[in-house]
DNA sequence: GGGCTTCTTGCGACTCATTTGCAAAAGCCC
DNA sequence: GGGCTTTTGCAAATGAGTCGCAAGAAGCCC
């Protein structure tokens, strides 16, 4: 049950996880894109996951709701979300790609604990960043599009 | 060509890739390695590479040679190179791992053309990196081992 | 509610990098 | 050359990711 967006607003309290996945959820809605029992799974998955995850991870947690969803249809929805700008893939070398939301003002890479292969957020000082990317273009001719930048190591609990 | 270091060589002119495969070879050969004629070859196809390469390149590169080379050789041979710190792993997110010498006083990053899909090196001030992964181990508790940091975009040839 | 159009999904088969177990072959040292 | 150990080839398996196609659902109009 839904009440109107405009008028009063009696809801519950709601989870920030939850309110968020609606919000992206609504703003498909509102460009013209399908609602599928699916996309939904995954997002509200994504939007609850502490960590980037992977497909086949994915494609567990969805199974759970819904037993029949298959690995394709997981790779084709990734895309799609990552396509619309709601995911961005990250690397952590380990064979497979991962997913987490994107935060359209707030890009951030990742420690990856090499044991226990805990994946935490840091934010680098961007213009850090960026006075590099310069230099770059201009001493090798080559116009940077994109940076990846991830650190390894060990976290607390494995030092 | 070189001039001797220490006592007379009367060696005729070798390219530097040559002698630096040989280094590499005796050097491996005085830890008590076995010396075999796929390693050789590998480590001669790996001086050679202008830029970082594939398993599936060095096999069909080593397969010129000895054409029996089993894919199954490549992949044991590289992890055996690369845990011997002769070469580093490198990924440019493009479904599987490269490889290059690794040079042990010179840490390098890459700029990968996204059309064409070449690879540069670029150095980066690395001292900036440090003084960042200091802060990170301060502020995250986390003992940073390594990173990787590339760049992807479009190169002279491309853009 | 029904029907229609188009977007999604499931299925099955496939590609391709990488891995594994095992037995045969090749290095190296004496 | 003999023997011990490391490497290698082979064959089969694993596992992520992809493709084509036909069936199934969303959204929409009536």
């Amino acid at each position: 049950m839904k009440t109107p967006s405009k008028t009063l607003k009696v809801l519950p309290d709601e989870t920030p996880e939850n309110s968020s996945a609606e919000q992206l959820i609504d703003a498909l809605r509102t460009k013209g894109f399908r609602i599928t029992k699916i996309r939904q799974a995954m997002i509200e998955a994504l939007v609850n996951a502490s960590q980037p995850v992977s497909a086949p991870q994915l494609l567990e947690q969805v199974s759970q709701k819904h037993p029949s969803v298959n690995k394709t249809t997981i790779y084709r929805e990734l895309d799609f979300l990552a396509d619309k700008k709601i995911l961005s893939e990250i690397d952590i070398l380990d064979g497979m790609k991962r997913y987490e939301l994107l935060h359209p003002d707030h890009h951030h890479h990742h420690l990856v604990c090499t044991s226990c292969k805990d994946i935490q957020c840091v934010e680098v000082p961007h213009h850090d960043l960026h006075a590099l990317e310069g230099k770059i273009q201009q001493t090798h001719n080559f116009t940077v599009q994109s940076h990846v930048l991830e650190f390894f190591g060990l976290c607390r609990k494995c030092s």
